[in-house]
DNA sequence: CGGATTCTTGACTATTTGGTCAAAACCGAG
DNA sequence: CTCGGTTTTGACCAAATAGTCAAGAATCCG
């Protein structure tokens, strides 16, 4: 009974997942309620917490259902590869995640802008060996002179930031914009603006 | 009575408003507390809200009291200067204002993740007139052939995703750089990571 | 079908939280 | 010092919220 999971109980369970994942996404795990989640659930609070028996287990489980996905491009970076190819198909990746799952993005936002204080030991430890891994091979590409000679750690977070800014900053973006947000193309000339900018920026000169 | 200010109030305001910044920072409107707001600025609970009636006051307060100073770099770029050294006064002015009022940022992150409730109004005039007028001029610096072909909207945003990702994910930053975050020039050697990409890729090539 | 198991929920509790109020403490001008 | 206004706070209230529980409804399996 204890690991058993019935067909019930899978779909269930991903309901509420995607659910709280929305309600964590945009007020944090602090500002989320229960009663929300489970009225987005379209289920009643006690079903809910017959599921998840805390909110904190349903945070901890939307996390780390989203976790794993996040790191994957940057694993998939590689070192035999062309740079600024490797580095391209990088950030398409990022923006397209962004594009499609906005919501995993404004999780981690909110998660960091509140401490880290569930996914700390994971930054520390994963994240971590995985960047340094990445800058290693950065860091190389600029020694064959392959890249022009940027720092690589700063170029990593760089990417972070501009292409997860699109789910984050969503409504500012929309703000500034308008309905042209909406528009068919506008990813792709979102992610033209960004590859120009970041590639010309590290591309070799001589 | 109604605007008369004693010398009281404005220091205890100044507290509050201090204190407050702080805590909306770290857990947005929805995840802060008076009591936390209170404790902070070390005062009782009534005492506070006898300076600003209802959290909500004391949430505007503090992102009135943030917002012309966010919009002032921007609003300094000079159409008749040098484009480059335009762009690097702009940038490196937003990584001193993440680095020295972290807060200041994650407040707005909070803010726009959460929909942008009390701000959505500023973004879609004031801020959107701004981008708009300094977008021509970047245009015009492009037509001009002083800067390379890049979309003027997405390097604005491209800037401030850079710019302030330093300090909403200053938690992030610090897992994976450890201790030399704290050490005297990481924010120089920032500045010069950030600026030698964001500037060669914006700048004409011939 | 029928009994055991799983799922669902209305009603409830304890705690947290935003906000009130009246009275006490404080302060500053005469 | 004294008196009027200002500031401060302990005690309180109502609403919101995380979580419980027992009992009913649905489902599964022989």
């Amino acid at each position: 009974m204890a690991q058993q999971r019935t067909r019930i109980q899978l779909v269930n369970r991903e309901i509420i997942l995607s659910a709280a994942l929305e309600v964590f996404a945009t007020h944090g795990f602090r500002g989320a309620t229960v009663d929300q989640i489970a009225a987005r659930a379209e289920m009643s609070k006690p079903n809910l917490l017959y599921y998840f028996r805390r909110k904190q287990d349903i945070y901890r489980a939307v996390l780390e259902h989203t976790l794993d996905d996040w790191l994957a491009p940057l694993a998939a970076i590689d070192r035999d590869g062309d740079p600024i190819e490797e580095l391209r198909r990088y950030i398409t990746l990022k923006l397209q995640m962004s594009a499609e799952n906005p919501a995993a993005s404004r999780l981690f936002a909110n998660e960091v802008l509140a401490g880290a204080p569930v996914i700390g030991d994971f930054l520390k430890t994963r994240l971590r060996e995985l960047v340094h891994e990445k800058a290693g091979v950065v860091r190389a590409w600029v020694g064959e002179g392959r890249l022009a000679p940027v720092d690589p750690t700063h170029l990593i977070f760089m990417i972070w930031a501009v292409t997860q800014h699109y789910a984050d900053f969503d409504v500012q973006v929309r703000a500034v914009l308008g309905s042209q947000v909406d528009k068919p193309g506008f990813h792709e000339q979102t992610a033209q603006a960004v590859l120009t900018i970041v590639l010309n920026g590290i591309r070799p000169r001589d």
